[in-house]
DNA sequence: CATTGATCTGAACACATGTTCAGTTAATCA
DNA sequence: TGATTAACTGAACATGTGTTCAGATCAATG
């Protein structure tokens, strides 16, 4: 049989991507094979490459597009008027685009080493965009003598690491909404970077 | 040819566990054959299986000898008198048990999923026993109204991944040793659970 | 020196892999 | 209605997989 009723391209394809996003996340790139992903979507195996030149382009996709939209996200926020607003924005921004996307946050920081180099430097280069945005935050504001931290790079691993980590536990049905875990976290970073903070943080 | 001149047992099994670790943590566990492992010790697959009872409890293995290794060194620290003394100690255990051993943090952090079930539940009991160690001295310093973070086991949870996060940049040619590292960690998550931090912190 | 036993080779096993492609199906269009 | 073609199947390909095992090799032992 081929071509059931109502099987289209513009089904197949975005199916394609979700599968394999999911699996790959689950058990690994490596570990994942084309027969796999082809039965999620419901499909046989060469039925893929209607869609997908080969695995690793699917890879490379997956990461490329998650980077491209975080950043597209990013770019869209409004300009902040102070260092302190610029980084709880940041802050904010990182957790509540991350949490809803746990599966793209796991490929995107444990599939790099599977990439080819050159689609390894196409990602890192977007990586090192959107982590450049922290630093320089995080520089504004040591400069301006409002926050204080040992050195403005290292903080910004420190920071990015941190709130990546969000994503290791948070559970969508557990005591802590998005929005609750957002304003825990700003609360803790902005301790880090040496700001006063009023209250003891109730939501 | 089989039994060169001054291969032993004692050389090639060790041999072993060290091809294995660096080559699952660069390529990742799934990518990693078994002839790849023999040929980087300088045998052939077969021999693998007199030290090994297959690929499965080699990498089960190497987790459970790092997290063990990790809590005992954590043991055999002295007691400290106070939360924020305790809190500094298992930072600074953290960072310089870390650093050292990026492949070990690599493996741990992102071949669990490639465990089967009892091997992964026997290396998640493990670290959560680490990590509740943090989270105890949190909770001790929030109670003695020594510390102020939002939640005690949010905080822990933070503050692992921060310092894990170590491993992804640390050089060690770079400008910081692994002792200077751990001060400028330090620095930052004393701030983090809202101590007083004195000096701006030069080494 | 003859024998033993640990150590390793090399071939084989059954099966899985990514990818290709001729052929089949069915929705669409003239 | 007949022709076209996007969408898919199913088989095949060369190669790689974890694992087993009979047999070769050599250090050590009595």
């Amino acid at each position: 049989m081929a071509r059931k009723t109502g099987s289209h391209s513009q089904i197949t394809g975005p199916k394609i991507q979700e599968a394999a996003l999911q699996l790959f996340a689950r058990h690994g790139y490596a570990a994942v094979s084309m027969r796999q992903i082809a039965s999620e979507v419901g499909v046989q195996a060469g039925a893929l490459y209607n869609y997908v030149p080969d695995k690793q382009t699917l890879l490379s996709q997956l990461l490329v597009d998650h980077m491209q939209a975080l950043l597209a996200a990013l770019d869209e926020l409004p300009v902040a008027p102070d260092p302190k607003a610029a980084l709880e924005q940041f802050v904010r921004h990182h957790i509540l685009y991350h949490v809803p996307r746990p599966d793209e946050v796991f490929i995107s920081y444990m599939e790099l080493r599977n990439l080819t180099p050159d689609n390894h430097a196409r990602v890192a280069a977007l990586r090192q965009d959107y982590e450049g945005r922290l630093a320089i935050v995080l520089q504004a504001g040591v400069s301006a003598a409002q926050f204080r931290v040992p050195d403005a790079k290292i903080a910004s691993y420190a920071i990015i690491a941190l709130l990546t980590g969000v994503v290791n536990w948070f559970d969508p049905n557990g005591r802590l909404s998005a929005q609750g875990v957002a304003d825990e976290y700003w609360q803790m970073v902005a301790q880090l970077v040496g700001l006063q903070v009023a209250n003891g943080g109730d939501t």
